[in-house]
RNA sequence: GGGCCUGUAGCUCAGUUGGUUAGAGCACUGUGUUGAUAACGCAGGGGUCACAAGUUCAAGUCUUGUCAGGCCCA
């Protein structure tokens, strides 16, 4: 008998492995939900129910090199997002999309070129295009595997693709919104250039470096004066374009007059020099003044209205205050080139200065430069880093120049060619943000944009908070937005200019018939199809001018403009959706990029946000908190961890993570996250093996008719899972990771798992009349274990989609498919306020007896628990039965709290079938020496007529 | 150099408006079980709350500075 009573028991039987096998299982179960279409499905089940729609608006990742760990996040940020919410009972839209136009890409595809020997004018731009067009779709191809593989519910079928003609289109179509409505004009700005690769460099591709420069200090005289203000530079051969000089108005400036200089000196005695009162040290130190006195001081305002005398040309050099001007280095004034420096650009600008460049593309010399005069060296034509020993030789001989030296510094160079840049002023497009804009109700463009901030910020749709105050001060500072860009693979700023009268085509209707032609077939049609065909009928016969006369613009726009303006050619025209959408969700260098651009396109073409929410997570760093980065060699793939973990581990890192703040990964944090992985797959395993001989429409036991404890579980669960929901509804993801993680080891393994395994391994799971209330507290057992199922499944569906339907399956059937449920409802009739006091007196009963029990078992008095019958002040309103049932003991007793062991007892046998002790005058002998509790004997009994079992 | 943000046990994170002995899960140690077993129960150890000054009767929490790190800019 003994041998076999094992066999009489209901252990747990299940096929789920207690071994996950993620990475080799993921892909497939992938390619079910691809081939049944659920995101479809799911949009066939919403309408049909007639479900709110809820838009997460997809940023476009740049269709350039594979998806890092930072895309993970992000994906999976997303997709809790989509899934909870549909799963909350939204129809959750989400169209996955692609950057496919821009500088980075037109780079490869020159390197590519370059290698085999040709240069960009081998081709024309129609051929340069396609060849980019080429290369971003196998990068959108390849980015969407990746895409897929995060287990994302998204509409892959039908991504957007900013170069998508429609798209195109679209974006055509925003520009004019923005230019029939005089928000955009043509002006000029100063911007980072190579000489080398002959272009102009976004930021993201400007690095720094120590380079050498020549350092000078030029003596500029002031008109009619043999005072003279001198400035500091590191770049000489800005000297011909110096225009201004900058002061700094809070900045006290001396005059002093050499009385004695070092012999080998340029400077002379007698020298009377304007220079900041702070530098005076170094000033004389590097000039060469030995002795000095002190002529003057003032104060920066001092120089307001004064004109200088340029060092070699000798034309009029106003003094201007300078915002930027410091007293760290130099001498306090600022030689200010206006068409070669950003703050330079900006005084320009500001006082009406000449902003002509006399450098060209490739760091020549054009034929605006003047020759130099005192020592006849012709610069047209020259390298202006060749050219700076003939500018400091011109200035050595007219005595202007008072020292030049080897100099130092941090300074910016190309990421390709790491050749050192320089600063151009060409003429650029740009949206205008002070300009009062119709369309906002007469606001300014910052204005508006500044009020719409500040409104979602009442609404509380800055998520984290702080993310508005970046914004804010991002908006607030943003200069005027440059939307032009001199190259090939965009979308063309689609603007014609008359040449006799100047005049731009800014009409809506030029816009909106350019866009139909590229919606039909590309951005092309710009330079293949003729002036008369771009421009409506009619139109040039309206304004009276010739086709012949019309220039088109060469300059595409700023990919940010692209991706910019998605609220458009994606939310509205593609998904057909009223804006604004529900969220954008990007990581926090968003702020700058996409939420910007996004915000400012919307308010200037819609007068408002095209978002109601923006959340923001931070960037991936390693174990220490460092950047991941080649050169260090701590960078990881999604492709390696869904190789080694699995995508859930990988998503389920995520949600443990606080996204608002940089989230880290190292080996050690994946191994803690695989760990926790183990106890929701053991929680469920616990189920599914429990519930092999559960019949939901047969066995399901009513709530009324369950055990207190049943109540109890069912009251937590309620509790827990509405607190899940909650966190859901804030995106607090780790809230919802850490509730459900601790209730399947607290409530659950700790607690009523551990109670309730003697109930139902020994409970008869066949019903007589005598064992029907074993029999009906084991199918309430398993009642709950349903719902523990189902609630744990489908609450954490959105964050473990590949586990969590492998369990759903595992348990309702293959074709079961839980990615079309929603979350399991809650009854309020689980609630049950003043039953969970009653359990918290019973845990607290527990946690003591357990003390108790631990200090008996080092004594070496019992060993298991069920070997213990326990005494304690009988506390709560639960009976001595219940209360043994609940501490997991043999037997309890009233009294003041003690541990007696059983073995030791002689009126005590060991049930054979449940391991617990009972009086032998209370148990059943079934053999020889061997003895059950009634309970187990009826259990054994009830047991044999279970045909299915036998 | 500027804007925004972060630094609490080995790890991931909680710590309301300043108020007893700073918490949880995981990991670790001991132990029990071997009928959740590449699991599970019970108990335990572990923290100068980055550092330094200050405000206060009282600071993980407020202020300032230092150090370390991240994003964006210069």
């Amino acid at each position: 008998m003994s041998e076999n009573i094992r066999e009489t028991l209901n252990l747990p039987q299940t096929d789920f492995p207690m071994r996950a096998g993620l990475p080799k299982c993921e892909p497939e179960w992938l390619k079910n939900w691809q081939e049944k279409d659920l995101y479809t499905k799911l949009r066939e089940k919403s309408e049909k129910e007639g479900r709110e729609n809820f838009i997460l608006h997809c940023g476009p990742p740049y269709a350039n090199g594979n998806l890092h760990i930072g895309h993970a996040l992000n994906f999976a940020l997303k997709d809790f997002v989509v899934r909870s919410k549909q799963m909350m009972g939204y129809n959750c839209l989400y169209t996955p999309g692609w950057d496919c136009h821009g500088l980075p890409i037109e780079w490869k595809i020159e390197q590519n070129f370059k290698a085999k020997g040709k240069i960009k004018e081998d081709f024309s731009v129609k051929e340069l295009r396609d060849m980019c067009r080429d290369f971003a779709k196998e990068n959108v191809a390849a980015q969407i595997e990746d895409g897929k593989r995060f287990g994302a519910m998204a509409d892959f079928a039908n991504p957007y693709l900013t170069m998508n003609p429609k798209n195109e289109a679209g974006i055509v179509t925003e520009l004019g919104r923005m230019a029939s409505t005089g928000l955009v004009y043509k002006g000029a700005k100063s911007i980072m250039w190579s000489t080398v690769e002959e272009t102009s460099l976004a930021e993201a591709e400007v690095e720094y470096a120590d380079k050498e420069s020549l350092a000078i200090y030029v003596k500029f005289f002031i008109k009619g004066s043999d005072e003279a203000i001198v400035i500091w530079t590191t770049t000489p051969w800005t000297m011909p374009a110096n225009k201004a000089i900058a002061y700094g108005n809070d900045i006290e400036y001396v005059l002093l007059e050499a009385t004695s200089v070092f012999e080998k000196a340029t400077a002379k005695v007698g020298d009377k020099v304007w220079v900041s009162k702070k530098l005076v040290e170094d000033f004389t130190k590097m000039v060469g003044f030995t002795e000095y006195t002190e002529l003057k001081s003032v104060n920066g305002s001092y120089f307001e209205n004064t004109v200088a005398t340029h060092p070699f040309y000798g034309y009029d050099v106003p003094v201007l205050p300078g915002h930027h001007v410091t007293e760290d280095g130099g001498t306090g004034f600022v030689h200010t080139a206006p068409s070669h420096g950003a703050d330079d650009f900006i005084i320009g600008q500001q006082f009406g200065l000449d902003l002509q460049c006399h450098v060209n593309g490739d760091g020549s010399y054009d034929e605006t430069v003047g020759d130099l005069p005192n020592t006849g060296v012709q610069l047209q034509g020259m390298n202006i880093w060749d050219a700076q020993k003939k500018i400091i030789d011109e200035m050595t001989e007219n005595a202007t120049l008072m020292r030049w030296y080897k100099f130092k510094h941090s300074y910016p160079i190309s990421w390709r060619s790491k050749a050192p840049l320089i600063f151009r002023t060409t003429p650029q497009w740009f949206v205008a943000m002070d300009k009062p804009a119709d369309v906002a109700g007469g606001e300014t463009v910052r204005a508006k944009a500044l009020s719409e901030i500040k409104r979602i910020g009442e609404a509380k749709g800055w998520v984290p908070e702080y993310g508005q105050r970046r914004i804010t001060a991002m908006i607030e500072n943003k200069p005027d937005w440059c939307i032009s860009r001199q190259r090939a693979w965009g979308v063309p700023i689609t603007i014609m200019q008359h040449k006799p009268t100047g005049e731009y085509t800014f009409e809506m209707e030029v816009f909106e018939h350019v866009a139909s032609l590229v919606a039909k077939d590309g951005i092309d049609v710009w330079e293949t199809l003729s002036v008369s065909e771009l421009l409506p009928q009619g139109y040039l016969e309206s304004k009276g001018w010739k086709a012949e006369d019309m220039v088109k613009e060469t300059d595409i726009l700023d990919v940010w403009f692209d991706s910019g303006t998605t609220y458009a050619h994606v939310v509205e025209d593609m998904m057909g959706q009223t804006l604004p959408a529900d969220l954008y969700l990007e990581g926090s260098d968003q702020h700058r990029g996409w939420f910007n651009s996004s915000l400012t396109s919307c308010v200037a073409t819609h007068g408002h946000a095209p978002f109601k929410q923006v959340l923001t997570h931070g960037f991936v760093v390693d174990g220490e908190g460092k950047k991941m980065s080649k050169s260090i060699g701590n960078v990881v793939t999604p492709a390696e961890i869904a190789k080694n973990y699995g995508m859930d581990i990988l998503r389920l890192w995520v949600a443990g993570a606080d996204y608002n703040e940089d989230v880290r990964y190292s080996e050690e944090i994946m191994k803690g996250v695989a760990d926790s992985y183990r106890r929701f797959r053991n929680t469920f395993r616990f189920l599914l093996g429990n519930l092999y001989d559960f019949n939901e429409a047969e066995n399901t036991v009513a709530y009324n008719d369950m055990p207190e404890l049943e109540k109890w579980v069912l009251h937590k669960l309620h509790g827990m899972l509405s607190e899940v929901k909650e966190a859901y509804n804030a995106y607090k993801f780790r809230t919802v990771y850490e509730l459900l993680h601790n209730f399947c080891a607290k409530e659950l393994s700790n607690l009523y798992f551990d109670i309730r395994k003697d109930s139902l391994y020994c409970d008869p799971r066949v019903e007589t009349e005598e064992g029907a209330a074993f029999y009906n507290r084991r199918r309430s057992c398993q009642t709950v274990l349903n719902v523990l199922l189902k609630g744990l499944t489908t609450y954490l569906a959105p964050i473990m989609p590949f586990t969590t339907d492998e369990v759903w399956k595992e348990a309702f059937g293959k074709d079961a498919e839980l990615h079309l449920e929603d979350f399991m409802a809650l009854e309020n009739a689980w609630l049950n306020a003043e039953l969970d006091e009653k359990f918290e007196a019973v845990w607290n009963l527990r946690d003591a007896v357990n003390l108790k029990m631990e200090e008996k078992r080092s004594e070496g008095v019992i060993k298991s628990n069920l070997e213990a019958k326990v005494q304690l002040e009988n506390a709560t309103s639960f009976n001595l039965e219940t209360l043994a049932d609940v501490l997991v003991v043999s037997e309890v007793e009233a009294g003041d709290l003690a541990v007696e062991s059983l073995p030791q007892n002689e009126s005590y046998v060991k049930c054979l079938r449940s391991w617990k002790y009972v009086p032998k005058d209370q148990a059943v002998e079934i053999a020889n020496g061997e003895f059950v509790t009634k309970r187990d004997a009826i259990a054994l009994e009830a047991n044999k007529k279970d045909v299915k079992a036998a």
